[in-house]
RNA sequence: GCGGCUGUAGCUCAGCGGAUAGAGCAUCGGUCUUCGGAACCGAGUGUCGGGGGUUCAAAUCCCUCCAGCCGCACCA
């Protein structure tokens, strides 16, 4: 179906089309009309006439009968009410549309979303939440939009601390290493390894050999490494579980699965022409880049030493996703403080042909979590937080919650909602605000019923449900005809119409926030609704409206809570 | 020093070229014998960090200054 906002546009395009071939009518949503037209006074004074006449032009061209009304406000403004047949036919439509009007992408995609990327042996803490949350609601929206996402969680499970923490395993026994780096505390077991490598020559210099061994391909080495690798995928498994994201143990491609390519890069990069060696080092100097001494900045391809960087991974990651996965667009949701290092790499592979133009490749960056001091976010004893803790401590604020207002759930069906409530406070509050500000972590604030909060659109959707619960006879969608006498219900019904356009804005700008503030402001127009519109005590074909208009509401919030991996439960 | 990001109501944040700058929370006042009141309606508050400029129109674009955060050659 074509979406409320598109066929105004298109007919106003046309309108426009004929003053000036491809003016924008700069079409917007509007508090004085439905929606409104500012592209007038632009085009009037590239015409040099009177804006006013302009629109006036303008509306004797617009063919709009069947579907708004217009008038000219102010210096030239176009004030577009929609007619309520027009409205009514498009309801009609999205009710039998599963996809509420979000159409599907013309030209489906491949596309890589690089995220999460946690440590091998290291705790998954704060520091990871952004990346895989915004990563997965990235990853959700584009399979939403028909796109073929290749989900790569990258991560690091190469060098050289790899020598010290097969070591400190080989100390433990591997079947103690095991239970330590699966149940309990793996930031321990860094640690461990970590103060034995500072303290200690012996192991030190056995860590050394460690890596030699590791990188030289020793199979018992190879064989230890693996069983650190395994426990951590595991681990990450169930913290993804827990958060409810979508990564698997078949998207983990970290770091070492390029080391055999790394060669080959260095060698393609050599043929090019790119490679200079510098204080010993492989580098290439792309263009633009100085370091503090306004001198050219090099990307360390191959160290000093011998060994590679992350750089070279990261270039043999984009020639490999390009090349051999053929992606036609790369997201990197990585922090921004590698920012200039993607930038980097990012000029390298196109210099050195492996990134084409047309292969949009874009760092997805994104703010700091702070605390409630407005500092980086860390416990009260200046440590990291742990993602699980994190997550628990929602899941039990949750329970206080229900417990508070006296759910009839218990045992596994209370727990699993409770799970829910945590995951849509965090996952909200992390999705709700602009990407690459920063934010204030406030477990109290996200975790409320009320205000702009992943429960409250959770509870405006369970109180949707509730009403066909309580209904008597059964809702058959589709014969509903939408007079939308009351004020509520036009309402409403606008908002309704307005999630393609939410959607596509999330979706090309990359900021799921847009969604969520589409949501938030749906769930206030039906709130209003729903104070003033009784629905089950209506009767007739009054009913039935409401009763569609119920429908649609509660489809809409779940599938725009599903594209941001947020469970809609039916009942709270 | 160079580069990047940020500075909007008491607090947390939207808005990023269009008509009097918005929401949530908090505050105050109403509604309602409530299809789940964890509701709805209304009210107040802002040199949109400062200063210049571009434009018919600037919180939004450009320049500059101030404040804060982050990066700037071998750890990823």
């Amino acid at each position: 179906m074509t979406s409320t906002y598109e066929t105004l546009r298109e007919r106003l395009q046309v309108a426009f089309d004929a003053l000036e071939m491809g003016a924008d009518p700069v079409l917007r949503t509007s508090e004085r009309g439905d929606y409104q037209a500012n592209g007038v006074m632009a085009l009037a004074k590239r015409l040099s006439r009177p804006p006013r006449e302009v629109a006036a032009t303008i509306i004797e061209s617009l063919d709009l009968a069947d579907v708004a009304t217009v008038e000219v406000a102010g210096p030239g403004f176009l004030n577009l009410t929609v007619t309520t047949e027009f409205l009514d036919r498009q309801l009609g439509e999205l009710a039998a549309d599963e996809r509420l009007g979000v159409a599907t992408a013309p030209n489906p995609k491949r596309v890589v979303i690089d995220y999460s990327a946690p440590n091998v042996a290291k705790e998954m803490h704060v520091g990871h939440l952004r990346s895989t949350v915004i990563g997965d609601a990235l990853a959700r929206i584009y399979r939403f939009a028909g796109h073929h996402v290749i989900a790569r969680n990258h991560v690091g499970d190469w060098g050289t601390p790899f020598g010290m923490l097969i070591e400190h395993l080989v100390d433990l026994g591997e079947q103690a290493a095991a239970s330590t780096l699966s149940i309990g505390d793996l930031d321990g077991f860094y640690r461990e390894a970590r103060s034995k490598f500072d303290s200690s020559d012996a192991f030190k210099g056995r860590s050394r050999a460690r890596v030699v061994a590791l990188q030289g391909g020793d199979p018992e080495t190879l064989r230890l490494w693996h069983v650190l690798v395994n426990q951590s995928i595991t681990y990450f498994s169930e913290v993804y579980d827990k958060l409810d994201v979508t990564l698997s143990a078949e998207d983990v491609v970290g770091e070492s699965y390029y080391n055999h390519l790394l060669e080959s890069v260095v060698e393609d990069l050599r043929a090019a022409g790119l490679l200079v060696e510098s204080e010993g080092a492989l580098c290439v100097f792309p263009e633009g880049f100085q370091n503090r001494d306004g001198e050219p900045l090099p990307l360390i391809v191959r160290k000093s030493d011998g060994g590679y960087g992350y750089a070279a991974s990261d270039l043999a990651a984009i020639r490999d996703r390009v090349g051999t996965l053929h992606a036609q667009e790369m997201l990197y949701v990585v922090g921004v403080p590698q920012a200039q290092h993607l930038e980097m790499v990012f000029a390298v592979a196109r210099q050195a042909d492996w990134l084409p133009d047309s292969v949009r490749c874009e760092h997805v960056t994104f703010g700091n979590v702070l605390g409630p001091d407005h500092k980086m976010f860390k416990t009260r004893s200046g440590e990291t937080v742990k993602l699980v803790a994190l997550i628990d401590e929602a899941i039990e604020r949750a329970f206080v919650i229900l417990d508070d207002r006296g759910t009839d759930l218990d045992g596994d069906a209370k727990y699993l909602l409770a799970e829910q409530i945590a995951r849509a406070a965090i996952k909200y509050a992390d999705l709700s605000t602009e990407r690459q500000h920063d934010y204030v972590f406030d477990l109290e604030r996200m975790i409320a019923f009320e205000g702009d909060t992943g429960p409250y659109l959770q509870y405006a959707h369970a109180r949707v449900r509730s009403i066909f619960r309580r209904a008597a006879t059964p809702f058959v969608p589709g014969d509903a005809h939408f007079a939308l006498a009351a004020p509520a219900e036009r309402s409403l019904a606008l908002g309704l119409l307005a999630m393609p356009e939410a959607f596509t804005s999330a979706l090309a700008s990359l900021q799921p926030h847009r969604l969520c503030t589409y949501l938030f402001d749906l769930a206030q127009r039906f709130t209003s609704f729903y104070d003033t519109c009784p629905v089950l005590a209506s009767e007739g074909a009054l009913r039935e409206e409401r009763l569609a208009l119920c429908d649609l509401t509660a489809r809409a919030l779940e599938l725009g809570l599903s594209v941001l991996g947020i469970d809609a439960p039916p009942q709270m």
